[in-house]
DNA sequence: CCATGTGAAGGTATTCACAGCC
DNA sequence: GGCTGTGAATACCTTCACATGG
């Protein structure tokens, strides 16, 4: 079925496959299938395939899928085919890892302005980027910036976001502990690191005391 | 129905009801109503009354929850009631940060080793915490740490779980950006934070290039 | 013969609406 | 009146099995 809705579950299996499809290529293999690609990325091949049905057909029945057509349809999707720049609000511990971070780089997602309230750091080159006041952020508009990120402390995250809807930004990805409210016309992908690791306990077996134990087996 | 397997999705939402009853306690209130709690994390109300509900009847009609004991039950759920002590390996940019991330506390998660590859990073003390050669990861069995950070070099991340399996870890939030195989018997959790900036551009409305005009409304 | 693409079946989670209780 | 707890309805996603095509 050519034409169809993509569920939001494909979607966010899309840049795993763009990932996998990546590195194959770099392999110079042309085409790859299901199987492969399902146990290079942890995704049955089933649900691969069907995921790629959503979007038409890319695949060659006994072949496989052609990798470089399918990472460029992959791309176009995601609307990650040019690059895009973001800026970093709040570079402390952590926004400084992400300016330092180069895993962006490989979804076409380039960090080019920072922002932090800290008068000591203002000015201070950070990554090739210079960090500067929050006061300027109204000068986002002319800049080339759709994306932002936000890696400020919960308690001024709601402030930081208001501010970024008002300059025009479309889409936030927030590091702060908490729930931020935005219009719909912008999305927020909140990312709470600590929360992740708050379920972990829940999926493991048996209690702390065992481990040393568990080790000898 | 009291008696109820916890389904996935709940899981995922309890450490953020979690969250909000940790604050709204702070506030000296003894009770919540799901619609209160509900603008507060962002979920709707029935979707937390029926989260709450496979887990026993924590409610009174016409008050809400008392918020010490719902607390205390989702703690208990996702097994968070004792404080756990969790290694990180990979002292880079972003394994400091994590060091130095206070988020981890609030749901009694506490790192207490971390290790590294660099000989120039091994003896230092970053956060309070005293850097080790990863060659001494064979150390863990005998001290109470049952988690694992990882945050490694992608090429590095399937070794490196592959040996914190041997010494006995039975869970693992691994921020490398590839997947990592593992036993059933321990859970990972893998955390790309380029790949969630990846589904972002999706879901924004239209090109860059009306951010400014965008800005004026 | 191998691998895709997809209807159909099955399972899981969300949403609703309201009975029951304080 | 306000709020919980939950069956029932709905929507969504996964899994399977296999017809179809190179």
């Amino acid at each position: 079925m050519r034409y169809h809705r993509i569920p939001d579950e494909t979607v966010r299996r899309l840049p795993i496959y763009l990932r996998g499809l990546m590195f194959s290529s770099g392999q110079g293999r042309e085409h790859i299938s299901s199987r492969s690609l399902a146990e290079f990325v942890g995704v049955h091949s089933w649900q691969i395939r069907k995921d790629f049905s959503y979007f038409g057909d890319f695949g060659t029945p006994g072949v496989g899928y052609n990798i470089q057509r399918l990472a460029k349809e992959i791309k176009k999707i995601l609307r990650l085919n040019a690059v895009r720049q973001a800026a970093l609000i709040g570079v402390g511990d952590l926004g400084s890892a992400l300016l330092a971070y180069p895993g962006f780089a490989t979804y076409g997602l380039d960090i080019v302005a920072a922002f932090d309230v800290d008068k000591k750091k203002i000015g201070r080159t950070a990554n090739g980027v210079e960090i500067e006041s929050v006061d300027q952020l109204g000068s986002l508009p002319g800049r080339e910036i759709t994306l932002a990120i936000v890696a400020v402390p919960g308690a001024a995250a709601q402030a930081t976001v208001d501010k970024l809807v008002d300059v025009g930004v479309k889409g936030i990805l927030n590091f702060a502990p908490c729930r931020v409210a935005a219009p719909k016309r912008v999305k927020v992908i909140t990312l709470d690191i600590a929360m992740e690791l708050a379920r972990l306990p829940y999926y493991m077996p048996a209690g702390a005391s065992d481990v040393a134990s568990e080790a000898r087996k």
